[in-house]
DNA sequence: ATGCCTTACGTTATACGTAATTATT
DNA sequence: AATAATTACGTATAACGTAAGGCAT
């Protein structure tokens, strides 16, 4: 039966020209590498090699070999990465979210219901958002609207409204709601990556945004700054900032419910989630 | 490194659902299945199995690995057979040709010029002949017709030209010359397999025929009847029957010059061959 | 003289077998 | 009891290294 360690060496030779350098270049000793090529040679039953007294030259057939053998390994190593990448895959639940807040609650409640899970989370949104979960590149998807789709479970997560953050001295500050075009010509600060709530600053061409990159040096510069922020109803109850006045956003594009979907073949994976969100559901809504 | 072993060991246990079985299969102790298996585990840092006290069943991981392997094994056998095949066709010149005479010639020539190489030859012919030299299905073809392609080499053989063969007491043993249709109506004896021949008495529908498999069986018969035959300049040098007329067909049909054709990257080859048949021809014609 | 391959022989790694152990049906 | 897997330990195959030899450049 052939080995790979016979197809390891004779693709050195091929790569290093003769004996002595691929016998360096495998940690091994020139007369190993002329034994494993002769019971090579006797294994297939046809010669690799046009021997000389002190030169060995690849024939056609060795050529031919050694394109096979490439790619028997080439596969063999496959083999090892894939069902590495396998196992470590059904081992990680992966969540993607089209918004930040999704992930506030999520990654917690995971961590919680399957402890010997690595959760590993990305935000981030764009067309075929979708596409990420039905191409396999995440295990749970966080959508900004319902999924309609036979493969895919789609639960309800909670809704998010948009608020406006000004100090009680701005001049928007006595308006109990306001609309997106009312803020026209301010100039806001806003956390740098916000995901499916981009299509707001970006549909603002006359207001400046100031971005930061750092959470906290947001929050930082909303406690020292004049200037208006957006906030949300998932950020106002946990947020400590003195001196703040919070004004809902009528626009319909101001509130968003997001849903978490996965895939149906992994239903029994997310058994556990599945229940875990439904009660959360039916427990929320009288709390409102 | 990944082993052919553990590869096999892997897939034999798939096949037979448990290790005692696929230690029979493998003509192998249970504890040295058991091994390589845990083994393999460590190698790929992964679990194949669902161990139980006293049974093992594969996982995920595990029937993701035995369909890799299996391709792996599936490779490594193909390169076996495909290097030895390569080898076998390096050593075999396979003649395949319109007709029959040309092999009479072509193939002691070829033993003589190629000693170490073994001859293979067929006889037979069809739309698009050329086919079979340009799909490599063979290493020289004659052709009943010269061949105008840059990738081919095209040599010229000989001349063939039909006769016809009757007792003196015949009919039509008085002519001089005769063409095919004055055969209509006859019943003729005629060997069986004619390849490029075959065209004449497929489009003679007036004309009985009286097939033969064997050559030697034809011509004992052409002896003992009075049956007029076919027969041509390439026969009648040779021909011993006695007591026979030979009347040449004139028709333009029953003439045809065999050229020897190879593909262009087997020059170097035939090399020889090409001599060889070269000087024949300019030995031959001054015979004529 | 140096480089490159081969032959001969001794060594070692490791894949394998046997026997014993544990657990399940 | 019978079946199945694992553990422990000894064995043997064969892959490997060292030493030596031949033949080129």
């Amino acid at each position: 039966m052939i080995e790979m360690y016979q197809l390891r060496q004779l693709v050195a030779i091929a790569d290093c020209g003769n004996l002595s350098k691929a016998a360096e270049q495998l940690h091994l000793s020139q007369p190993a590498l002329s034994r494993t090529m002769k019971n090579l040679e006797d294994l297939l039953g046809v010669p690799l090699f046009e021997r000389g007294k002190n030169k060995i030259e690849m024939n056609e057939n060795g050529r031919l070999a050694v394109e096979y053998a490439r790619k028997v390994l080439e596969d063999a190593d496959l083999l090892v990465e894939r069902v590495r990448a396998f196992d470590e895959s059904q081992r990680t639940i992966s969540v993607c979210s089209c918004a930040p807040s999704p992930l506030w609650m999520l990654i917690p409640a995971l961590s919680e219901l399957y402890p010997n899970m690595k959760i590993s989370s990305e935000m981030k949104y764009h067309d075929n958002f979708l596409n990420e979960l039905t191409k396999k590149k995440c295990h749970l998807l966080v959508m900004p609207e319902a999924v309609d789709n036979p493969e895919i479970k789609c639960i309800k997560l909670f809704e998010e409204q948009l608020y406006l953050s000004v100090p009680p001295a701005h001049p928007l500050s006595g308006y109990f709601e306001i609309s997106l075009q009312d803020l026209e010509g301010e100039t806001m600060l806003l956390f740098h990556d916000l995901g499916y709530w981009s299509h707001i600053h970006n549909e603002m061409k006359n207001t400046r945004f100031i971005f930061q990159q750092e959470l906290d040096s947001l929050t930082e510069l909303i406690k020292v700054s004049a200037l208006p922020a957006f906030t949300s109803s998932l950020i106002i109850p946990h947020d400590t900032t003195p001196n703040r006045i919070y004004i809902p956003i009528t626009d319909e594009s101001a509130k968003v419910t997001f849903y978490c979907c996965y895939r149906k073949d992994d239903a029994k994976r997310f058994k556990e989630l599945k229940i875990y969100l439904q009660n959360r559901n039916q427990e929320l809504p009288p709390k409102k």
